[in-house]
RNA sequence: GGAUGUGUGGCUCAGUUGGUUAGAGCACUACGUUCACAUCGUAGGGGUCGGCGGUUCGAGUCCGCCCACAUCCA
């Protein structure tokens, strides 16, 4: 056969091109009628309005390497893609954008923003897509869905409808940390603590009996808001006050003095004032002792303007009512001292401004009733966590898992299926009209609220799969096999998924979770749009190619960071290029070889080296598929790196150099027992390539192999197999592995070029004479002598042939 | 403060159930370019495996304590 390679190889060329050819053949789809084993993953869905960026890079090409290798085993594989509606965040970057265009988004109507915003999705929402078939990978596509398309929106009510009714889903007046800039309660894991620097206030309430109590607080300004004065009841130095009343200082308001253990005797004076509709610690003692939580700040975090609040305050900022609150408590002579102190405090994610402790009517999942089966069937070991560690985690925040707060006061979102008579009562049904039929006919108001975009993504695997309908794919794919995604969404994704699938499937969403580290930069550091640090995953394709980000995203151990840096990518690149070179040099070979013609030597009649190889394939093949097998990406391409690299094209090639340029000292057969060698054992390293480097291989399997073994695409042929045949005694090898070894090393000491001719090349007397060929090709001696130790002697006429 | 993880040559990391001279890539040194590949090849230097103690015939690997760093939760 007659091949001719180029010299240089361009991947962006090669890859458009063959990234054409898949996406106009309909090569992944799964067959929900095939016989096949199934293997199903679930495509973490990215936000709508997001580019790409490296975590979608890991989270996709890791999975893509794990689908591509099973399919070439032989199953029938699902990889469901699509997309979230990013409730909060895909609302806040719809309303900047409409800033930005001098629209004041609060003048529009809600039905108005949801226009643009699906305007917006409509038009961005497939960019993220378009971007990650760049990175060559085969969900099935046409099955690509979104958390808000009609489907998924219909799972969404029903289930809220069916958890409501079995007291799963409750609406209650609670404490939750709402955000002053978005407006909206978020729930507890949207919200980071930092600890900033602060003041640590102490000051004096007047007591209606005379004298005073000195209290010491963080948040002087809701002091208008306080409803009580709390001691330890064992407080010896204060709990004499027990009973007595205090005046709220600015005021002539009377508050009672209780005892709680909330006041810690340790802390600041012993004394603390009780404000129970803006703290959560204090809203409990408010419960113990019947306190009325009385709301002095308006929904965006300014003072109210009523009564308790004196009219000075009103409509202050938080921040500036406290700087004024204080400065008129010093000019009262109440003031005792400020201390600087580390005070941990609240930040709303999104948002980024500090959240208020917010009393206020919302839903709430029973996260509790929910969680106990879950945690049974993650200790029954029912979905392994690797790296095994997660587990820990997981379990630790399952066994003192809270009440989830679903509601949000936003308007992107799926809207809560609930509706309210004048009276207040509520009706929770999937449609108006079977809320109405509830209610006997009543005039109803919906729910303005929407849902956490956590509530939808959830059902993913589930409701991607058809559920709430009984289709074929929830039958055959569920329960999934495999989950690749970040560690750092295991609470807010994957434990849902997890309690949600229990809960409505009765089995878990996935059988393992595989929780891949974070790309950091070169020096270690988070990537981050305020540090400016990222990397652009298409900018490092255009620069390397895909084939090379993917062999460095395969470099990634289970579990663990990555860091990126050019020169790490760089290494694909070079693997590329040795590929094809190596693959040039066998078609090189192969010019006057044909499968389909030339003679068949079989294994056992070729030559040591011949079998050697083989035998090496062999165990790479199954250290390879042991490794693929277990989801261990870096260790399976390790293998195949070394065999590929180390015993392929440093040791094999040169060993049958001597058959190929000097056939006259070898039999006929010999060189026609290498041809088959290498056709054999280059097709191998293409499979075993294949998930890796997926347009490279396919591109060398088309001018290759395609003719002779029919098929389109090298991805839909069997993964590499462990072949018995191969399993011959080879062990003399390791003697001439030996001496090439010292051979080498005299060259280096004698300063002899590895290229130099050799005139004789002395070997030990005893070296089996099968391996004499071996040792006089890879040594490039021209002729062999028997003696007792390895020598050489070096050909005059080097380098003038 | 609690939990978890990490700590192996200059850098980034492998090291499966404890078992011979601890591996790889990058970087470095020397040599090498007429016969696939200089985005290369060959050879080489470089590590008391964070510290201390323990179990064992034997510990990077198991146990205890300590130190440093990271993440998560308070």
């Amino acid at each position: 056969m007659k091949i001719e390679l180029g010299k240089n190889i361009s991947p962006r060329e090669i890859e458009t091109r063959i990234q054409e050819f898949w996406d106009s053949n309909d090569f992944w789809a799964n067959d929900v009628k095939s016989a096949k084993k199934s293997f199903c993953m679930m495509m973490p869905p990215p936000n709508v309005t997001g580019n790409l960026h490296m975590g979608h890079a890991l989270d996709n090409v890791l999975s893509d390497i794990v689908c591509r290798y099973k399919r070439m085993c032989g199953y029938d594989v699902l990889w469901q893609p699509g997309t979230d509606h990013a409730s909060i965040a895909t609302q806040l970057l719809v309303e900047r954008d409409l800033s930005k265009r001098g629209i004041n988004p609060h003048s529009l109507s809600v039905d108005e923003k949801l226009d643009i915003a699906w305007k917006w999705k409509n038009d961005k929402g497939g960019q993220i897509i378009n971007q990650l078939h760049i990175l060559g990978v085969t969900p099935v596509w046409k099955r690509e869905r979104f958390t808000m398309d009609d489907g998924l929106s219909r799972a969404v009510t029903k289930l809220f409808v069916q958890m409501y009714s079995e007291g799963l889903i409750y609406r209650a007046k609670r404490m939750v940390n709402w955000c002053p800039k978005q407006q909206t309660s978020v729930s507890d894991l949207e919200v980071e603590t930092r600890e900033e620097h602060g003041k640590f206030y102490y000051f004096n309430y007047p007591l209606v009996d005379g004298g005073f109590v000195e209290i010491a607080t963080t948040r002087p300004e809701t002091l208008f808001g306080d409803q009580a004065i709390a001691v330890h009841p064992e407080n010896e130095k204060l709990k004499h006050l027990i009973g007595k009343r205090a005046i709220i200082p600015l005021t002539d308001i009377e508050i009672p003095i209780i005892g709680d253990v909330h006041a810690d005797p340790e802390k600041g004076t012993g004394a603390v004032k009780i404000t129970p509709a803006h703290d959560f610690d204090d809203y409990e003692v408010g419960l113990r002792h019947n306190l009325t939580p009385v709301c002095i700040l308006t929904p965006t975090a300014k003072m109210v303007s009523s009564a308790p609040v004196p009219e000075k305050y009103w409509g202050m900022d938080r921040y500036d009512a406290r700087a004024a609150v204080m400065a008129d408590i010093e000019a009262a002579g109440l003031l005792v001292k400020v201390e600087d102190k580390i005070i941990p405090t609240p930040y709303s994610e999104r948002g980024g401004v500090v959240v208020e402790p917010w009393l206020s009517d919302q839903w709430f999942v029973d996260a509790e009733k929910l969680a106990k089966p879950a945690i049974k069937a993650v200790e029954e070991g029912k979905i392994k966590f690797m790296p095994e560690h997660r587990y820990n985690l997981f379990m630790a925040w399952m066994r003192e898992i809270r009440p989830w707060a679903i509601s949000r006061q936003l308007w992107w979102g799926h809207h809560i299926p609930a509706w309210y008579d004048a009276d207040g009562n509520v009706y929770v049904a999937e449609t108006e009209e079977e809320a109405i039929k509830q209610s006997g006919g009543k005039k109803l108001n919906r729910d303005p609220d929407v849902l956490d975009t956590w509530f939808s993504s959830g059902l993913w695997p589930f409701s991607t799969l058809g559920w709430p309908d009984v289709t074929p794919e929830l039958k055959k794919y569920y329960p999934t096999d495999l989950l690749y995604t970040a560690a750092d969404i295991i609470f807010f994704w994957v434990a849902r998924m997890i309690m949600m699938g229990i809960y409505v499937m009765g089995d878990v969403p996935f059988k393992t979770v595989n929780f891949h580290g974070l790309v950091r930069d070169s020096k270690g550091q988070k990537m981050s749009k305020t540090k400016g640090n990222g990397v652009d995953p298409l900018t490092t394709v255009e620069k390397f190619g895909t084939d090379a980000l993917r062999y460095w995203v395969a470099t990634a151990p289970i579990g663990t960071d990555l860091r990126y840096s050019d020169d790490e990518v760089k290494r694909g690149s070079k693997l590329l290029t040795k590929l094809w070179n190596a693959s040039r040099y066998v078609l090189m070979n192969l010019e006057d070889f044909d499968p389909r013609a030339s003679q068949k030597i079989e294994i056992e009649n070729r030559f040591v080296e011949d079998r050697w190889v083989l035998s090496e394939l062999n165990k790479t093949i199954v250290e390879t598929r042991r490794n693929l097998d277990k989801y261990d990406n870096y260790n399976s391409r390790v293998a195949i790196d070394t065999f590929f690299w180390d015993i392929f094209c440093d040791q094999y090639l040169e060993f049958i150099k001597d058959r190929f340029w000097s056939p006259e000292k070898y039999s006929a057969e010999s060189k026609l027992a290498a041809q088959w060698t290498l056709w054999e054992v280059l097709r191998s390293i293409i499979g075993l390539y294949a998930p890796f480097i997926p347009f490279i291989t396919e591109e060398l399997w088309q001018k290759i192999y395609k003719d002779v073994e029919g098929g389109e695409t090298l991805h839909l042929t069997a993964y590499p197999e462990v072949d018995a045949a191969r399993e011959t005694d080879v062990s003399e090898m390791q003697i001439a592995l030996d001496i090439l070894k010292t051979v080498r090393g005299l060259r280096t000491e004698r300063k002899v070029g590895n290229g130099a001719k050799l005139e004789t090349l002395t070997i030990p007397s005893d070296t089996p004479s099968v391996l004499h060929g071996v040792i006089k090709s890879a040594a490039r001696a021209n002729e062999i002598v028997l003696g007792d130790s390895v020598d050489f002697v070096v050909a005059e006429n080097n380098g003038e042939k």
